[in-house]
DNA sequence: CCTTACTGTGTCCGCTGGACACTGTTGCGA
DNA sequence: TCGCAACAGTGTCCAGCGGACACAGTAAGG
């Protein structure tokens, strides 16, 4: 897994010339998981729209799911720079980013759960975004938990804004939040505080991304400060 | 799925009796997932400890992915109580629940990924956790986009810390982070600001959710006391 | 009592990922 | 120059999956 993700296969010295390479394979894949969903990506036909049989596929790849981790760690791709801002500008570039590439393949929101080696793409965005923190006077494992808390925030918003094509269930979105509305109209009484929460949105739609992020920045802004003006170890309860 | 999933199947007049329940098969189903992972559970397979037929569970589920559905809002469970806290102690208990949820059911970080109908057992989880907010003074939207910020941070910390039995790939816990190390130590100088960042952690790991958590709690504090202060409207940006 | 609604079974289908043996092709070493 | 070994791609086969459908058995209502 490592060894293809990180693309640290020895190159083949006799024999004939391979007719395919692990990225077009890829961005087969790529293209099918972005018109059909993950699902519909399958080896009969990714090797179909290469015009090739399934097994050959299996000369690049070793299984499906070495597939979709070469397939994911390159429709992620590498992250846009934005040099020279400060660390919460440089947060809400990279959230916007990352969200916006959730946004153009949403079947990664179903390849990245769960623990998995990550690939060199995957590992740059980490990086760049540690690297927004590298100044702010957190140390190592907070930035960490910080970026995590980033991600994981433009995670829950992906999911919930963005349609699924192709996804678990064939269920359109207006039959999805109708049914919310049906259900809590009917049964109101079981969800108090929820139906009058629902109640009081009127146009706000959309903004779960930036106030998200606005809140967890706030959040890092109050230690960051209470760390810069109190250099090390003790900070006030 | 929304009448399987709120109970509202009209029951059977005449016929023979039903042999099996919708709960008992949720139930065997979650077994089995709890066992081996969300792509153990087969039909065959729930039929099979059953002592069932696998066309026996179409009877009772039109398909595969209600019997998730179903299955998802049955692990998740009702949230435990916890009367008179204020919001920032309930918001803190609600979230370890949530995350003592995922880690009885690691499988859930799967099942619930994308736009779905949401059953009532989740939906009393929502109402949970904006009833903690109910209070605070922030309006109805900004309620859930909270929620959904602490909801993706405890799902984040969970995909993280958690193992996953028969889940996409068969990597073992080490073999992950070994790979990370080892790739980490080979290539440092493409992820710098990774690497020194990974370089001064010492023991403070697993502090992942308590850390997100507080920076969350922190950044709305800031929006709660400012909306608190200057009642209504007008903020100083 | 018989009709009718309902439960559970058996059979069949297309599809999936994958193992394996095979033919064809190419480059290196003798 | 030639043969062997390494490699690419194909064809065949398999178990397992979700699901459609027809069928037999059962129980309640007219």
């Amino acid at each position: 897994m490592t060894e293809l993700l990180w693309g640290r296969r020895p190159p083949p010295s006799r024999g004939p010339k391979p007719a395919m390479t692990l990225e077009g394979i890829a961005e087969a894949a790529i293209t099918i998981a972005d018109a059909d969903g993950l699902d519909a990506v399958s080896m009969q036909r990714v090797a179909g729209d290469l015009s090739f049989t399934k097994m050959a596929l299996y000369r690049y790849v070793p299984g499906k799911a070495e597939l979709v981790a070469v397939m994911t760690d390159q429709a992620i791709g590498l992250p846009p720079e934005h040099p020279g801002l400060a660390w919460r500008e440089a947060l809400q570039a990279w959230a916007t980013d990352l969200f916006a590439a959730f946004e153009k393949h949403p079947w990664l929101l179903h390849s990245t759960v769960g623990r998995r080696v990550l690939g060199p793409n995957e590992l740059t965005w980490m990086d760049r975004g540690v690297q927004a923190l590298a100044g702010s006077g957190l140390h190592g494992g907070e930035q960490l938990d910080s970026l995590a808390v980033v991600a994981g925030h433009v995670r829950t918003i992906a999911e919930q804004s963005l349609t699924m094509p192709g996804g678990t269930t064939g269920s359109t979105e207006e039959d999805i939040t109708s049914a919310l509305v049906e259900v809590l109209s009917t049964e109101a009484e079981r969800f108090p505080a929820l139906a009058t929460a629902l109640q009081s949105i009127d146009g706000n739609q959309n903004q779960g991304l930036t106030f998200g992020l606005q809140r967890i920045f706030d959040g890092l802004e109050v230690l960051i400060t209470a760390r810069t003006s109190a250099p090390a170890g003790s900070q006030p309860a």
